[in-house]
DNA sequence: GTTGTAAATCGTAATTATTCCGTTTAATCA
DNA sequence: TGATTAAACGGAATAATTACGATTTACAAC
């Protein structure tokens, strides 16, 4: 249980769409869905597919120009992982933090701390402007082969 | 300046193809001395254009079997950075470490810390396989704008 | 030095992720 | 309801990477 981290929720995804001025679309609203029941980073294809449920036809241009909207009003969070960009829910509210990512099913597991506080020290002769932290490794339901196959792409 | 942390040379980096049975050839040679040169993060794309110096033909499929073979001899070490696969000189040695990394012309510092020595308790229901620690910004010389403009593909 | 052979390279095509663009559709608001 | 304008369509373009059969080459054995 981490104390002070709110998982982006559906309905508060769609207010922030809202109030941002953009349209509230069935589409958009079943990205939302599909992120918000799935606790890992997923590639476009992956959401692509979830889409299809719904929306059999949907464009690519779309999804992909969707995916960037969503990242940019921090609905979701992307990552280049395995030479593709993935989203996962954004995990919300002010307290910084990174995953842990299963390399096998993509789950995720926010990390407490930031190890960018111990290190400023390093670094003088350059101006920081971000970073990225990532642990990688297998999930206990992935490590004992529990995990259903899940399709990566 | 950094003890303990040899740079790979030219002449290791050859000494190892041949010890591991690959064979020593002009273009393999080429890509270890562009390397050797710059000291920092080049893309597949740069790697071609300074190739074509002298192998103005060289064949993509050549250019990236060899980035991959000089990554799994640990000759090179790569990442993925903005949504491309990206090669620099091995740091070598046992000496496990992470990269500050320049966003305007990729250039790298080691950093002498790893984070991972403090957070071993945060994941204990996961098995780590690995990590990825990168803090991005701008070098003392493309922050001050005397840097020359580096073709970033 | 000659030769055999596996590895390396070539050249081109396929694949895959992502972006672009002109047209059509639909969400929102007066 | 009608007007306005962003969103979506769909098909093509772009760009990184991989695949593959044919040819060449490094290198070791003779």
């Amino acid at each position: 249980m981490i104390a002070g981290r709110l998982l982006m929720n559906k309905e508060e995804a769609l207010d922030r769409l809202k109030t941002k001025g953009f349209k509230y679309t069935g589409k958009r609203e079943k990205m939302v869905e599909i992120f918000s029941k799935n606790d890992r980073y997923l590639s476009a294809k992956e959401v692509l597919a979830g889409m299809q449920e719904e929306y059999p036809s949907l464009s690519v241009d779309t999804l992909y120009r969707n995916l960037s909207l969503l990242e940019e009003l921090e609905i979701v969070e992307g990552t280049e992982w395995e030479g593709e960009r993935r989203y996962r829910m954004h995990c919300g509210g002010e307290s910084h933090h990174h995953h842990f990512i299963c390399r096998k099913c993509g789950k995720t597991k926010p990390l407490n701390q930031c190890p960018m506080n111990e290190l400023l020290s390093d670094t003088e002769d350059f101006r920081i402007t971000g970073h990225k932290f990532e642990i990688y490794g297998y999930c206990s339901r992935c490590e004992t082969g529990r995990a259903e196959t899940v399709n990566r792409g």
